[in-house]
DNA sequence: CTGAAAGCGCTAACAC
DNA sequence: GTGTTAGCGCTTTCAG
C-alpha cells in the first residue's frame, strides 16, 4: 500500500506537505499541489482512515444497532440513516442484535474497540441498561431509537407508541368488537408497555372491562409457534379482534389462524403497530399503525451528529416523538 | 480512554506484558496475568483496534455491499453474512449501493480507505467493473454474491438464474399460456440476461414463438409507475402470463394490475424469482422460484474468509451455483 | 510556504 | 518470563 511518504518521495517534498495536499490545510503553492495530486493519482494513493484516526482520535465510523434485520420497519429506519450519514461524511456500521442482550453486548464491546464516533442504538429491551452504562463509561455519545430505556437520560427518538395502540384499538371498537385481545411483545420493552396501556386506555373509555384474559405477552420477534393462539381461542367468550404489537406478531397471528381455518377478518379483526413494507405494497390488507420509518433513521442520525460535532448543549436531551399513521385495510370489518 | 500503558504502569509491567496479556501470546506466569488482569478490569481497558491494525496490517473488518437494503434477499442474506462473520471473528460494515454505480463507487473509496480485510461484493450490474478492479489494484479480496461481472475471474455464489427461470416459465406453459411476457431487470446485469435465456429456452423448447414485444426491460429496484404495462396490456395478443425478473418488479406488476382492475390470477397470472420474505409468510400468494438468500451470505462469507486466511489456493477460482426452489402458490393459474 | 520531530496505541523482534 | 526498541501511517507543533 502506497504511503504519504511514498508520495513525498517521488514528488520530492516532505510527508508534511503531502498531508496538508490531502487536507487541505496551510498555504501550498499551487505548483506543489498539483504536483503531488499528481503523483497522488499515478501512485493509486487511498489515505489510511486508520493511521488518521489513530492521531485524530476520531473515526467517523457511526454504528447503528438495530433488533431485527429482516424487520421492514427497521430496513427502512436503516436505509435512512445511512443516507443521513453519508451525507455527513461518516461511515455506518451496520449491527444486528436480534433482540438478543448477549449479541448485543458483543456488539457493544465491539463498537468500543473500533472507537466508532458515535452509535444509534435500538435497545433490544431495559437490560440494553448495561451496554448503554459502558457506552457511556466511554463516552461514546449515542441516540436511543424507537424504544425507551428506564432510568437511562439520553437523547432518543421514539414513536408514539400509546396514542397509536390507542388509536388502533378504537378503530377495533368503533366497529362494534368488544372482546379484543392484545398479543404483545416482551414486558420489558417500552413499547410493549406502552401499547398495552394505550389498549388498557381505549377500552376503558369505551367502558370496555379490561380481561387480563385476552393478554398476551409474547415476543417481537416472529413467533412460528401455530398454537400461541390457543389459549385465546379457547375462552368461552373468545375475541373477535386482535391488536397486535407490532408487525411480525401479526405475521404470527395470520399464520397461526390460517392453521386454524379461522378466517380474517370473516370470524376475527386484526389490525397491528408498524406496517410491512412490501406485503402491504403487494397486498395492502393489514390495518395499522404506520410509523415513519425513514425518518426515525434521518432524525436519530441528526441529533446523533450534533451531538457529536458539539453543536448541543450536552447535558440536554432532546426526546422526538414521532407520531403514527393510522392505515385502515382489510383485515379490520364491523363485527355482525 | 485508558491505553496499555495505564495498564502497565499500575500493574507495575512493561507494556508489552500487558499485550501479551491481552493477546494470550508468550510465555506469562500466572500471577502477573492475574494482576494485570484485575487492573484491566479496573480500568475498564478496551483495546484500541485501529492502532492493532495499523501495526497488524489487518483490520479484522469485512464489508459486505448489498444493492438494495430493503429487499428480503438481500436483508436475508445479509443475516446470513453477519452471522457467519461474527462466527469468525471478523466484524461487518454493510453498505447499500441501491443499484447505484455512484454510490457504489463512494463506497468502494470508503472500503479502500477503512482498509478492510475483504468484501462480500453484490455487483449493481457490469458496470461495476470499474469499482472491482480498484479493489484488484489495492489487493482488497472480494468474493462476488449473486451477479456475475463480464471480464471478471472471482471467486462467487450465485443462483441458478438460467434454470430458475426456465422452470418457472415451465410452470406457466404446462398451466396452458403460451403469451408470456417478460419483465425483467436492467440488461447489464447479468441474472437479468440469465432469466432471459432460461425464459427464451423455456418457449423455444414448447414450440412457443418468442415475442420480443412481450420482453421488456426495467429495474430490479421497485417500479413505481403503474403505467409500465400498458404498452404489453395494448396489444391485440396480450399476455395472458407475466415472468417477473425479481420480487420487486413482481410487487410493481401487482400494483399496476390492481390499478387497472384486472385480478391475478384469474385475467392474468404472475410468478417471479426471489420469495417476498413477510410477505409470503402473511399471504402466501406469489408463485416463485425461492433462491436460498442466507446461504447465500454465509457460504459468500465462507469463501472469503478462507480467501483471506490463505486456506486457499489464490489462483483457482470457486463459483457456487445455488439452486432455487420453485414454489407454486395462488398467483398461477391454469388458462381458461 | 515547507520541513523535522514527536507521538497517537499497539505489537514484532530481539534482548536479558 | 519480562522489558526495550522501533515502527505501522498519519497529523500536530514548532521552526525556519
Amino acid at each position: 500500500m502506497t504511503t504519504i511518504y511514498d508520495i513525498a518521495k517521488k514528488a520530492n517534498v516532505s510527508a508534511m506537505t503531502v498531508s496538508r495536499v490531502i487536507n487541505n490545510t496551510g498555504r501550498i503553492s499551487e505548483a506543489t499541489r498539483k504536483n503531488v495530486k499528481k503523483v497522488m493519482e499515478e501512485l493509486n494513493y487511498v489515505p489510511n482512515s486508520m493511521a488518521r484516526s489513530l492521531v485524530l482520535q476520531k473515526t467517523k465510523i457511526l454504528s447503528l444497532l438495530i433488533t431485527d434485520i429482516t424487520n421492514p420497519f427497521y430496513t427502512t429506519l436503516a436505509r435512512g440513516a445511512e443516507d443521513s450519514a453519508k451525507q455527513n461524511g461518516y461511515k455506518l456500521l451496520l449491527g444486528n442484535s436480534d433482540e438478543d442482550y448477549a449479541k448485543e453486548k458483543d456488539y457493544v464491546d465491539m463498537i468500543l474497540s473500533t472507537r466508532v464516533d458515535g452509535v444509534l442504538f435500538a435497545p433490544a429491551g431495559d437490560h440494553s441498561l448495561d451496554q448503554l452504562r459502558q457506552l457511556q463509561t466511554h463516552q461514546i455519545p449515542f441516540v436511543l431509537l424507537d424504544r425507551e430505556v428506564p432510568e437511562l437520560a439520553s437523547d432518543m427518538v421514539l414513536g408514539d407508541s400509546k396514542e397509536g395502540a390507542r388509536r388502533l384499538v378504537d378503530h377495533l371498537i368503533e366497529l362494534g368488537h368488544r372482546r379484543i385481545a392484545l398479543i404483545n411483545g416482551s414486558m420489558d420493552v417500552s413499547t410493549a408497555r406502552l401499547r398495552e396501556q394505550g389498549y388498557v386506555e381505549a377500552l376503558k373509555l369505551a367502558g370496555i372491562p379490561v380481561d387480563e384474559e385476552l393478554m398476551l405477552p409474547l415476543s417481537y420477534r416472529s413467533v412460528d409457534d401455530l398454537q400461541v393462539l390457543d389459549p385465546l381461542l379457547q375462552l368461552s367468550d373468545p375475541p373477535t379482534a386482535i391488536f397486535a404489537a407490532n408487525n411480525f406478531i401479526a405475521v404470527g397471528v395470520i399464520k397461526a389462524l390460517r392453521a386454524k381455518g379461522i378466517s380474517v377478518p370473516e370470524e376475527i379483526s386484526i389490525a397491528c403497530f408498524d406496517d410491512l413494507g412490501i406485503a402491504s405494497e403487494l397486498h395492502p390488507f393489514m390495518t395499522v399503525a404506520a410509523q415513519p420509518a425513514y425518518q426515525f433513521g434521518v432524525l436519530g442520525m441528526q441529533l446523533l451528529i450534533e451531538k457529536i460535532e458539539g453543536k448541543t448543549d450536552p447535558q440536554t436531551h432532546r426526546k422526538l416523538i414521532l407520531p403514527s399513521e393510522l392505515l385502515i385495510r382489510q383485515s379490520t370489518s364491523a363485527l355482525k
